[in-house]
DNA sequence: CAGTGGTCTAGACCACTGA
DNA sequence: CAGTGGTCTAGACCACTGT
């Protein structure tokens, strides 16, 4: 009876919730339980390397395969665009923007995004509405010396997050998330007691070692955000 | 000139990001991509079973591998133990147990747990701090019919997670994260004003379909939690 | 039904690294 | 330096699914 990888893995994994092999302790070799399961080495290999993967287990040359000791706690979450976030919960989204006005960048943004001082940048804020109630507000700086389009393109209609992904799809970002006090502002826009607690994620998104952009979502009080794993 | 997967990957996200196939385009087979790489198809398929998880391309069957329209934009992030995050910080890690109770699981504890109504649980808090100043506030139930050794571990010198991790190494979980404002007790314990924005993180942890624990833990005003992708 | 990806194999060579 | 995982290959069969 041969096994497929996924059979590996499977087994591999219950074993290790068994306490087979303890957290520290090491697991038998690719070609023993290539023999065990009398399959071919690259289908335990390819098992091993999602348990790699997913936090299980560390390999090392030589040094062979052990279980974690404490087992890498990792989660996924998607990073939503708003209007697909509102319209799957089944509301109406609606976008408006505020304000928009190219700038000098202070110094504040300079050192986060990296730019050079002086440097000119794209300031926008919008609100994104579910059901004509405030959903999130977006504060976003667009660096025009990556992205000099973006002081032609339009953002009245369409949300700067939106022109941004099918502008420069593939990007990489740091993302931090935080509570806030709501201020003045954003209790305005967010139609909330102002010093209410707020959900509020920050990302810069780079391109090519430069800073394209830095944006400040602040959500609706009682915002969520979940996942699994 | 042969190709690592590594370098097929490389170079195909340089097709993508450069635009050779647009989002929603079909890209050539495996075969044929082998062929210009000269390589195995299998090198090919493992870079692109690379893409996929990294949700840059889709693939089917049949219909062949497309550039995903919207790039999946997700996101890992590590689940940190307390104690790991303040000692990677350079701080002084310091516990300790506020209170212990076994109670009856109330309602709405029942419902995200999902309990039978009056299941018997273990309601701890604690407070985690970092250079005697408070860091996170703990607030944890667990299920003394999933886990019974509970009612037993002394929680007095370690967290309850270490011991969790300890005994019931891996489970699945679901996670949300929010803002929320400080109440009298959490300003008490956290040492911060009344109504004070915080973030706040929430945690199921499943064992084989049944919930052991429920935990919220609070972290101290400006907290922040990171990530990269 | 036919084309595409999914997976497996048996064997090989290589890179890293612990003993 | 020797053992372990990392990777590649050439070929094969299979499963799914669009046409």
């Amino acid at each position: 009876m041969t096994a497929t990888y996924r059979q590996v893995k499977a087994d591999l994994l219950e074993q290790i919730t068994k306490g087979a092999w303890p957290p520290g302790g090491q697991m038998p070799g690719e070609a023993a339980l290539a023999a065990q399961y009398n399959c071919a080495r690259a289908t335990v290999n390819r098992a091993m390397r999602e348990l790699v993967a997913d936090g299980i287990i560390e390999r090392k040359r030589k040094a062979g395969t052990r279980v974690r000791m404490a087992p890498l706690r990792q989660a996924r979450f998607a990073i939503p665009l708003v209007r697909q976030e509102i319209e799957e919960q089944g509301a109406t989204y609606r976008y408006g923007l505020l304000h928009a006005a190219q700038i000098t960048a202070p110094d504040w943004l300079c050192k986060g995004m990296k730019l050079n001082a002086g440097q000119e940048v794209l300031h926008l804020t919008c609100l994104h509405s579910a059901d004509n109630t405030p959903y999130q507000f977006e504060e976003r700086w667009i660096n025009l010396a990556v992205a000099p389009m973006a002081a032609q393109a339009d953002f009245s209609q369409t949300g700067p997050n939106e022109w941004l992904v099918a502008a420069l799809p593939f990007s990489s970002a740091d993302i931090s998330f935080q509570a806030v006090e709501a201020d003045d502002q954003l209790a305005r826009h967010l139609a909330c007691p102002v010093a209410a607690a707020l959900f509020q994620v920050e990302r810069t998104t780079w391109w090519e070692g430069a800073a394209i952009t830095f944006v400040r979502l602040t959500h609706r009080p009682g915002h969520r955000m979940t996942t699994q794993y």
